[in-house]
DNA sequence: AACCTTCCCTGATGGC
DNA sequence: TGCCATCAGGGAAGGT
């Protein structure tokens, strides 16, 4: 569920909070989680700080001086920064075992997989009920664009994401437009919720297959892909079940989801019914009216926010 | 090579 | 009340 909005939101949360404080403490279970053997990680964590935070699609980087803690959170993934200190809002409570923390922050339980602790008290807890998501402990050699990272696509939010190298990575492809927006390595970070989003935006079919596409087509798509994440992001990531970020709150874009989860609901738009198909057995919504199955023309656009 | 399908996993949900 | 089937999907692996 986590996507590129929904990491951002997590890595904003986390800057400034937790860079150059000391590691005192880790806490681990064994778990396919991890992609390193925990006993390395615990030594290389242990009295290290954290120097920065990035992100590439749907990977977070926490950089050390010698290492990157890579971590990607899968479906179900959560990192929460707690801080027993903090008594600044109604909407903290004393937790038994976990001391002061917010409403919605999970204390660790058997899902928490990995807990980190900074010399302040504060405590990083990684916490994934289905553990698809992944911890890996990476070099500066290995963390690089061409090594770790050579089959991950365009960042949407970088200056390589451009309409030329996003039109050259159409060319010849005759998939379903929705598989394309799923895939990594044409753009980083587009999950099923955004890529249907976009789509939408876009008036495009999500069964069109992009050599069908028109250049123009291809062009609104480009434009909404980037518009609709950063949005998203605006709204602090869409929660439809699991995500919260790092302080443990809910984000608040599921609001204005426009066909993602509202088949049988009219569209907002033309009012017509609002689909829902499997492509690539992911769950896919869209307006047949507003989306077309032939294409628009250039100047029958009906949505162009 | 390109494209598609299957599988992993757990909790929520609905039918009986 | 409980039991079972179904669904959710990111990404790797396997099949066509």
């Amino acid at each position: 569920m986590p996507e590129l909005p929904e990491v951002e939101t997590i890595r904003l949360g986390l800057m400034g909070q937790i860079e150059g404080v000391k590691i005192v403490d880790v806490e681990s279970h064994p778990c396919r989680v991890f992609q390193v053997e925990r006993d390395c990680l615990n030594q290389v964590l242990l009295g290290a700080k954290i120097r920065g935070i990035d992100r590439l699609g749907k990977f977070l980087i926490f950089r050390l001086s010698e290492h990157n803690l890579v971590i990607h959170l899968g479906m179900t993934g959560q990192l929460t920064l707690r801080d027993p200190s903090r008594c600044d809002s109604p909407q903290f409570f004393r937790h038994p075992t976990t001391g002061l923390q917010r409403v919605r922050q999970h204390p660790p339980d058997q899902h928490t997989h990995l807990q980190i602790h900074f010399e302040d008290g504060r405590s990083l807890f990684y916490r994934d009920m289905r553990t698809f998501g992944k911890i890996y402990l990476l070099t500066h050699e290995e963390v690089r664009r061409d090594v770790f990272f050579s089959r991950v696509g365009m960042e949407p939010f970088s200056k390589e994401y451009s309409l030329a190298v996003f039109l050259g990575n159409c060319r010849g492809r005759k998939v379903r437009v929705k598989s394309l927006l799923l895939d990594q390595s044409f753009v980083a970070g587009v999950g099923n919720i955004y890529a249907d989003e976009a789509l939408f935006v876009s008036g495009i079919h999500p069964c069109r297959r992009v050599n069908r596409i028109r250049i123009f087509e291809r062009e609104w798509l480009f434009q909404s892909v980037k518009k609709v994440l950063e949005k998203a992001i605006r709204f602090g990531g869409t929660t439809l079940r699991d995500y919260i970020d790092s302080d443990g709150r809910q984000g608040t874009h599921q609001e204005e989801l426009r066909v993602y989860g509202r088949e049988g609901s009219p569209c907002l738009v033309c009012g017509a019914e609002i689909k829902k198909i499997s492509i690539s057995n992911r769950g896919t919504h869209f307006c047949a009216v507003c989306q077309p199955r032939a294409g628009q023309k250039k100047s029958d656009r009906r949505i162009c926010e």
